[in-house]
DNA sequence: CTTGACTTTCCAACGATGGGAAGGTTCAGC
DNA sequence: GCTGAACCTTCCCATCGTTGGAAAGTCAAG
C-alpha cells in the first residue's frame, strides 16, 4: 500500500501521515526501493486509531501516550482512564469558558436592536463605558480570559 | 507613555502592540527622536478595547472592523450586531461539538473501570474494537470532527 | 561613566493542517 | 520504447495568536 492508498483507508491525510512519522507519533514507514513508502493493515490501523484520538480532542502527545499503552498489553486500564480523564477536565473546563462569553455576548446581543440608530450596547461595552454588561468585562476583562483550545481547526 | 506603561495601562502585552501595529490593526504609533513609542490615552482606549474583544473570542479580522465600526460614528448598530452573531453562532457551534466529544469521552470514562485489568473501553472505542461506542464513532470517526478554534490558547 | 531597566528590530517557536513547487517513479496506452 | 497522467518524494511557507529570545540602542539614577 502507498500513502495514498494508506489515507484512504485510514481517513488520515497523506500529509499528516508523514507528518505524524516525522514528528514520531508512528514509526518510519518502510520503504520501497524507488522510496515510496509502503504500509500494512497494522499502520492503517495505527492510523485509524490516531484518527479517532484526534476526534476526540486528544493533542498529538496524549494520542502518543495512548497508542503506547494500546501496544502494551500489560497496561492497567488506570493509566488510560486517567489520561481520558484529563483530557474530559480540559474539554469541561473549555466548554464552561466558551459557554461564558456566549451568555455575555447572547445577552448584548439582545439589548442591541441593531436598527439604523448609532448607539449599540456591543461597542459600548467593548469600550468599557456601559455598565449593563459589567459582569462580563469583569469575567473576561481584567483577567487572562483566553481559551485553551487543545482541539484542531476546522476549515 | 512608553509601550511598557501602555502595556501596563491597557493589559495588552507590550509584544501584542507591537504586533497589532504591525498587522494594521492599530495605527503606527507616534516615536519618540529615540525611535521609542509613545502612546496617548486615546491609544490606550484602543488597546482596552481589543483587549475586551479577545477576550470576547473575536478574530483579529473581526477586531478589526469593530474598531472601525466603534470609531465611525455613523455605523448603524446593525453592523455591529450582525458580526457578534456571526461569532455567537460560531460560538455556539463550537460549544455544540465540545459537548458531543465530552459526553462520548464522558461514557467511555464511566464504563471504564480504571484499575489494574487490561480491558479499556476507551482504548477499545479508539481502535473500532468497541461497538458499545458506536454512537461516538459514527459522530467523529468518520466525518470531519474537527474543532473550529477562533479563540487564544490559554497557556 | 556605569549599571540596570527600559526600548528597538528580527527571528523562531507552538499545534495541526494545508498549499504548492521541483523533481523522481510507476503504469497504462500507443 | 516513448509519452503522459497520476502518483510519490522532500522542502518551504501559511495559517492563528502569542510568547520567547538575541543583539543592539536609549534613558535615568547613582
Amino acid at each position: 500500500m502507498n500513502i495514498g492508498q494508506a489515507a484512504q483507508a485510514s481517513g488520515v491525510s497523506a500529509k499528516m501521515i508523514r507528518h505524524y512519522e516525522a514528528m514520531g507519533l508512528i514509526p518510519q514507514a518502510a520503504r520501497a526501493y524507488s522510496g515510496y513508502r509502503h504500509f500494512l493493515e497494522r499502520d492503517i490501523h495505527n492510523l485509524r486509531f490516531i484518527r479517532r484520538a484526534r476526534a476526540a480532542g486528544f493533542s498529538t502527545a496524549q494520542i502518543k501516550k495512548l497508542l503506547s499503552l494500546w501496544q502494551d498489553r500489560q497496561r492497567p486500564a488506570r493509566e488510560v482512564k486517567q489520561l481520558a480523564t484529563e483530557h474530559l477536565t480540559d474539554l469541561k473546563a473549555r466548554i464552561s469558558e466558551l459557554e461564558l462569553i456566549a451568555q455575555a455576548l447572547s445577552q448584548l446581543v439582545e439589548q442591541c436592536h441593531g436598527d439604523e440608530r448609532q448607539d449599540c450596547p456591543i461597542l459600548d461595552t467593548l469600550a468599557g463605558q456601559d455598565d449593563r454588561a459589567k459582569k462580563f468585562l469583569e469575567l473576561h476583562g481584567t483577567s487572562h480570559p483566553r481559551i485553551r483550545s487543545k482541539l484542531p481547526m476546522k476549515k
